[in-house]
DNA sequence: TTATACATACATTCACGTATGTTTGTATAA
DNA sequence: TTATACAAACATACGTGAATGTATGTATAA
């Protein structure tokens, strides 16, 4: 039973990687073999190799999934450039953190990035592409600052370059904990709190 | 050549904890072997089994090394009780922040943490173990609080919990990328202001 | 017909845990 | 005090399993 058409490749290949979050989640990366992926897939690891080059190249895929996803909602709100952008920025921050708390695959995604995962042999240039995007993630944040600046929101004087870099920290500080331990940081209920507190005395 | 004496034997088990520690760092935990430990350290796997169980056993013991040191670090700063528990704190975190900015070993240290290790199977459990450790230095930040809110530097109404969930997730941000990515992060310029800018909300 | 989309089979490597060997500090009894 | 027994502190050797990458087989969509 093989040769399947396009469309039902393509559908594996997706089972694949749906399968591969779920194995890293519960395993690890590093002790995941493409065995258990292909297993978890309902495929041997023929299909596996097939469609990937190795074990780095799915988590790589995986990770550009993600990143995508954030980035294309930045450059939603962005659009709307209309509105008071400090607002905007809150409000990003807060949908963000909610829907981390409340998707469970987003939660497996980053708890898999965050905790199940070294960084080394074949993935350590994820740590430089995660750099890159961070720094496309970094510049748009940065972008609502400086149109802050613009529409007189935030004072002239105000450094945009060093309230996207403590934002960031903050964040992702935030995400990293609260999947570490969500009893500590309650997303659901703190998400906004968290959020304002940051917000409140640059207003 | 066997049979050391005890101190001897101290002295090996001493250098087995810094070059898996090296080796930790040049190639992450799950990529490093025993026998890469033993040779960075001029021993045989026979040594490191005999001193430790597995390489999970290794990394606990490197793990708990760090916790020590910047607990005691806080229990010295808060038996000095007398001064402003907010500006301890501040000074605290600024200090911990150059600390990390500055030695070599601590960096190697929180990089394996945060970006070199999977914390699956059997290094799972150290998960828990560090929710606790990390809820024992939340404790002591709570009590910062708390004590400048008795001494009426903050208002009574300020919420020491929430205060100290905040700025955990924020040091730990700042730390985490900073190790990523130094150039955007530049702590030892940065430690100082945004520290500041974090206590500047509250006063 | 041919390349695709896999499954199956194979060879190799590598790391692990353990078992065993060896030497010598060290405590104890005579 | 010294001889002796024991165990500490490793080194060496062994067996095993598991995962990897590749090579090959095969049925079918295009």
């Amino acid at each position: 039973m093989v040769r399947k058409t396009k469309e039902e490749a393509q559908n594996t290949r997706k089972n694949i990687l749906d399968a591969a979050l779920e194995v890293f989640y519960v395993k690890g990366v590093a002790y995941s073999s493409l065995e258990d992926i292909a297993e978890a897939a309902g495929v041997t690891r023929g299909a596996v190799y097939w469609h990937f080059k190795n074990k780095a190249d799915i988590f790589n895929e995986l990770h550009g999934e993600v990143h995508m996803s954030f980035i294309n909602r930045m450059n939603d709100t962005q659009a709307r450039n209309n509105q008071n952008a400090i607002k905007q920025l809150a409000d990003l921050c807060v949908d963000s953190l909610l829907d981390i708390a409340t998707d469970i695959k987003m939660q497996k995604f980053f708890t898999v990035f965050f905790m199940k995962c070294d960084y080394s042999g074949d993935l350590a240039t994820l740590l430089v592409t995660q750099n890159k995007q961070n720094a496309e993630t970094f510049h748009i944040i940065k972008g609502f600052f400086e149109r802050a600046i613009a529409q007189q929101v935030l004072p002239k004087d105000a450094d945009p370059h060093f309230l996207s870099v403590s934002l960031f920290c903050y964040m992702g500080g935030m995400i990293h904990e609260y999947l570490r331990n969500p009893s500590l940081v309650d997303l659901k209920k703190m998400a906004g709190p968290m959020v304002d507190f940051y917000f409140k005395k640059l207003l």
